[in-house]
RNA sequence: GGCGGCAUCGCCAAGUGGUAAGGCAACGGUCUGCAAAACCGUUAUCUCCGGUUCAAAUCCGGAUGCCGCCUCCA
């Protein structure tokens, strides 16, 4: 069975079929550098970081693609906020950007063009579409002219009259038409402007993206994602452009993910409930946050709120705690892996599942299978199971680390954890240590009253208590119930 | 007003024709001095109404509710 995919041009899942045979060419709307990342980005880039995996995972040569929109509005108030200049905005948030994408995991793509770094391809794009006789000069700006480009509005399907009837069109005297927009835009004296034959600005929103997307892909390419909200307006105008301009398909599927509420509320600046992948980061594990995507379907709205991500932290524990086990009892020994058939079969229905419009929460339920048959197989014992278990082992790892996830060492993970729990807390790690020794010393004169008011006392502070022959170990209590007793 | 989406166990969430994956939580059990983890077991007929079909959560029609887009936005 081959990868399908659901093309938002024709809103049915599709056969993938590469326009080049072993190749494939991914463009994903990257961001615009004027502020920190939210989680909604953070859901865009694992998305499609997910996709790029798989597709390579099935042996495709894949060029990806993903830009930095780095001249805007937005950009140029930002830089007169902080008092710095537009290209020092651009700097410091792309800065960040690999910061949050590298604490997520996130692939390097190919390529990361800048727009500032493309103007030229833009003015050439610009130049074609005016001598084309689709696009038109007005006061200093430049105009698509949707009139006589006859498939705009097929991506978004709307019908052009009632685009231009609703009420929220702006009406601007210089468009022939009201749904015309912006190739080049005239600049401020004050504002960052480039040379062009048809006067100095700057480009509109849309423009970088089919110029850069062409040149690094050329024409047509197989996916272009990003988030849902981006198919209308900028997707269907960069088609628009594009194919009003090369005369051939731009895209060949479309992809586009969902959006991320917040407690049941569309995430957004206005409603000032973003929430930054860095603030994310000071209170859970990167990985919590893939795994939470990861559990619903790409295209779906997921909404985000406490007790999901702490049922979701409990989930990405359990996986570790797997591994942990397994390792445990590899390690001892020099185990050559065994097969074990019924994992096969699992491993099967994962692929089927990503290959299902990346079903990710179908697959992640059939790694949450195989991690209770490792564990069941662990509690069985028996050192025969032993390499069949290392078999098992290696293929969860494989399947995890597919969706990006599992990338810790175990003590790193563990540790990572423990720390941001007694910071949390507002514990000593040293103070811990002490109450865990005052109990062991209890537990030895068998005075299990006091033992069990050392475990009772720290259980409240979240902390629960392991003992095993080994002596006692702690854990961070599963954080949802944590909360819901305090 | 136009276009589109969604409604599945307490919560989250897969499932597009053959009698409901998975996660979290809960309860009972094994294990443990007590716990924890792990394992075993238990917990749904899929918003409502009508239709198509031998057979529907899955297709069609209708109702109700929720949401998104149409303006910068991942």
């Amino acid at each position: 069975m081959g990868l399908k995919v659901y093309n938002t041009i024709s809103g049915k899942k599709e056969d993938f079929q590469p326009v080049s045979e072993g190749k494939v060419k991914l463009y994903a709307c990257g961001v615009t550098v004027y502020d920190y990342c939210h989680i909604g980005h953070a859901r865009s880039a694992i998305v499609f970081d997910t996709l790029y995996r798989y597709l390579m995972t099935k042996g495709y040569d894949v060029t990806y693609v993903r830009n930095f929109t780095d001249i805007d509005d937005k950009i140029i108030n930002r830089s007169a906020e902080e008092k710095i200049s537009w290209r020092e905005v651009g700097e410091k948030y792309i800065h960040s950007f690999y910061e949050d994408m590298d604490a997520l995991h996130i692939l390097k793509p190919t390529h990361e063009p800048r727009a500032t770094e493309h103007i030229d391809e833009m003015i050439a794009l610009v130049e074609t579409l005016l001598r084309k006789g689709h696009a038109y000069q007005a006061g200093g700006d430049v105009y698509f002219s949707i009139e006589n480009f006859k498939g705009y509005g097929q991506l978004s399907k709307r019908p052009l009259d009632e685009m231009i009837a609703g009420a929220r069109v702006e009406i601007d005297d210089r468009k022939k038409n009201p749904l015309d927009f912006v190739l080049w835009k005239s600049s401020k004296p004050d504002e960052p402007s480039w040379d062009a034959p048809f006067g100095s600005g700057r480009p509109g929103w849309h423009i970088e993206c089919s110029a850069m997307s062409t040149k690094f892909l050329g024409n047509p390419f197989d996916i272009h994602g990003g988030g849902k909200d981006l198919i209308f307006p900028h997707h269907e105008n960069e088609r628009a452009q594009t194919e009003a301009a090369t005369g051939t398909t731009f895209v060949k599927y479309w992809m586009h993910n969902g959006f991320v509420n917040i407690e049941k509320e569309k995430m957004s600046k206005s409603i000032g409930n973003t929430l930054q992948i860095r603030d994310f980061l000071r209170e859970y594990h990167p990985e919590v946050l893939r795994l939470f995507f990861l559990s619903t379907h790409y295209r779906s709205p997921v909404d985000y709120n406490e007790k999901s991500i702490e049922d979701t932290n409990s989930a990405l524990h359990r996986l570790y705690y797997t591994v942990e086990r397994a390792f445990e009892m590899i390690k001892t020994k020099d185990v050559n892996p065994l097969p074990y058939s019924d994992a096969d079969v699992l491993e099967k229905e994962f692929y089927e599942a990503m290959d299902d419009d990346c079903n990710t929460a179908l697959a992640l339920a059939h790694v949450f299978e195989l991690s209770k048959m490792i564990n069941k197989m662990a509690d069985e014992g028996g050192d025969s199971s032993i390499p069949h278990i290392a078999y098992l082992n290696n293929l969860f790892l494989s399947l995890t680390q597919q969706l990006g996830l599992l990338n810790d060492d175990l003590n790193v993970f563990e540790s990572q954890e423990k720390m941001r729990h007694l910071t949390r807390e507002g514990l000593q790690l040293s103070s811990l240590e002490e109450a865990i020794l005052e109990r062991t010393e209890a537990r030895k004169n068998k005075n299990y009253q006091k033992a069990d008011e050392i475990r009772k006392m720290l259980l409240e502070k979240g902390i629960i208590l392991l003992d095993s022959q080994k002596g006692t170990d702690w854990r961070v209590k599963n954080i949802s119930a944590a909360k819901g007793e305090r």
